[in-house]
DNA sequence: TTTGCTCATGAGCAATTACTCATCAGTGGG
DNA sequence: CCCACTGATGAGTAATTGCTCATGAGCAAA
């Protein structure tokens, strides 16, 4: 084999190498002996296969489709944590496949043998995550609830996930004896004030994940549609700029917490930080992304499970 | 995570974590972390996810060595197409290199909009390269197979090409629903008068791209090794001056056809004309040099994939 | 010629991966 | 109901790979 300096030979070699590596299944020693080099230049050369993308991977399943989306969300939005599953190509449901994903990941979290807070906001989505939850003791775990469980009328509130959630696993949990939004900012101070919720509060702010699901405004978005929010509010709301909520919380389409009368009297719990937890938002569906796109870009979640079709709509945005 | 039992589920999995491992480039034992599973079960399911061929590597480079061989190959043989890849110094495969590369070359040919006739020989060479073919959706064009898929008990032929092909891209596909060898020729006579084999016939005569691996004689060849042909005849073949064989057609040094009691009876497609077609034959090793030179002399083949060493004893001759 | 720079090289070592073995759970037949 | 069989699992260990560092060759400018 005829030595060559000069870089074209040397990328030659590596495609050389890099093929014997990667399609022939050589180890790099038997490559050098094969190419009269030493074991280190093979590897080199190999390695300079793969960093000048002379080596083309592909995976032929259709998983994959999912596997670059969620990497390319990951690097879009700087994400944690970042799941896509397949879509329903029927579509009918807002929940069906991210509502598993989201369980499993949950699940991954309270299999640790180390005590963790888990916070858990509200919302179908994250009901119907929770009920895939299998049966699990977790004495060592606390969970905690972002919203108040309290609904208009003094009844509980319509998706109580904290306690579906305590039913199928055995921990301690810390729902939020308050109504969803207060009747103005001051009750909710005197609200904040008691001693059972700012120690929910506490709890909250130092959770090591969050789970939330993702809200859209409109008439149909769940505020008004559950009557937390009147039509009129909804539709000033939206004039005003504000593209969806978390946990009750509205932000704009920068991701940014608006300044209005209605954030003013949102009981729950701030978002966690998004420095020291995981808060992974779930959402997907065309009505959502708009808010799920705007929670991403204010980095209000620095998680997401979402999928294939919302994952793409996001990407082209 | 939702338990899954079933091998599609670990399929599922192994995908996944071959996606993680080649292609985000994570090691095994965050793939382990990330799936919630040990590491050896995450290095089990990255070596699946290679045994099934999930993952197929591809070398994107021209390296030079084998650009000039191929060059060459295609000026002193007048060809269309020619195709070197490097040669496994080991050596220890006949299919390892041309099958990708053979792969490649048919999937550049399927992935044309307007509708093609392929044409597809048997044999192990190509077995191989179908294997590396990805799912595609082809409905435009048509694959017709020119050699027959019945064996000599009447079972399937051993090297069932065309039904794994058919498998990975949906298109309409012609088999040969006969044996390889008729017992006389006017049996053969006979079965072609079929309608149904005539309009395959009649298909392949007219095939835009034709695929055939190259046999060698001699009792070690195909031929013999699978039974269509007794030793003493193989010997016969050989004296006469045989030099090999494509879909069962055999010739001699030169690359003329011979005029024997066994081609009088071989019941497959004749080779589709190197006027309007590319026939690209596809083989690699010592024991076929002789083979592949006598049909490209002949011009039986107006295309070639090969790897290094084959092509440097071609040219040698 | 000397100096300083770049870059390939090989050695040594740490990290990563692959393999073997013993075990165990689920399964289907006797 | 038992038992052989299959296939998954984790531990332990060997093999392989990747990284860092010191060295020296090649080369251009002073």
């Amino acid at each position: 084999m005829a030595k060559r300096s000069d870089s074209q030979g040397r990328l030659d070699d590596a495609a050389r190498a890099g093929w014997l590596y990667y399609v022939a299944g050589r180890t790099q020693d038997e490559i050098a002996a094969a190419m009269s080099i030493s074991r280190q230049s093979a590897q080199r050369l190999v390695s300079l296969a793969v960093a000048e993308r002379l080596i083309k991977v592909r995976l032929d399943h259709p998983i994959s489709a999912c596997l670059e989306l969620a990497e390319a969300l990951r690097q879009r939005y700087d994400l944690k944590h970042a799941e896509v599953v397949p879509s329903d190509p029927a579509g009918v449901s807002t929940t069906v496949g991210i509502a598993e994903a989201a369980a499993a990941e949950i699940e991954r979290w309270l299999k640790r043998p180390d005590p963790i807070i888990v916070a858990i906001g509200t919302g179908r989505t994250l009901k119907a995550a929770v009920d895939q939850l299998p049966p699990m003791e977790c004495p060592q775990h606390r969970i905690v609830s972002l919203t108040g469980n309290i609904g208009l009328d003094g009844s509980a509130a319509f998706y109580n996930v904290i306690f579906s959630m305590a039913d199928a696993i055995k921990a301690r949990h810390f729902p939020m004896p308050l109504p969803v939004l207060c009747s103005s900012a001051e009750e909710r101070e005197t609200l904040h004030d008691q001693a059972l919720v700012r120690s929910t509060i506490a709890l909250g702010a130092k959770a090591d994940v969050t789970f939330v699901g993702i809200g859209e405004l409109g008439v149909d978005g769940p505020l008004c549609v559950d009557g937390f929010l009147g039509r009129d509010e909804m539709m000033k709301l939206v004039e005003e700029g504000a593209a969806g909520e978390i946990c009750g919380w509205i932000f704009d389409r920068e991701g940014r917490l608006v300044e209005s009368s209605i954030n003013d009297r949102v009981a729950s719990v701030p978002i966690p930080s998004r420095e020291t937890s995981s808060v992974i938002g779930i959402a997907q569906g065309r009505k959502k992304v708009t808010a799920l796109g705007a929670a991403l870009d204010g980095r209000l979640i620095n998680g997401v499970i979402t999928d294939e079709a919302t994952a793409e709509q996001l990407l082209s945005m």
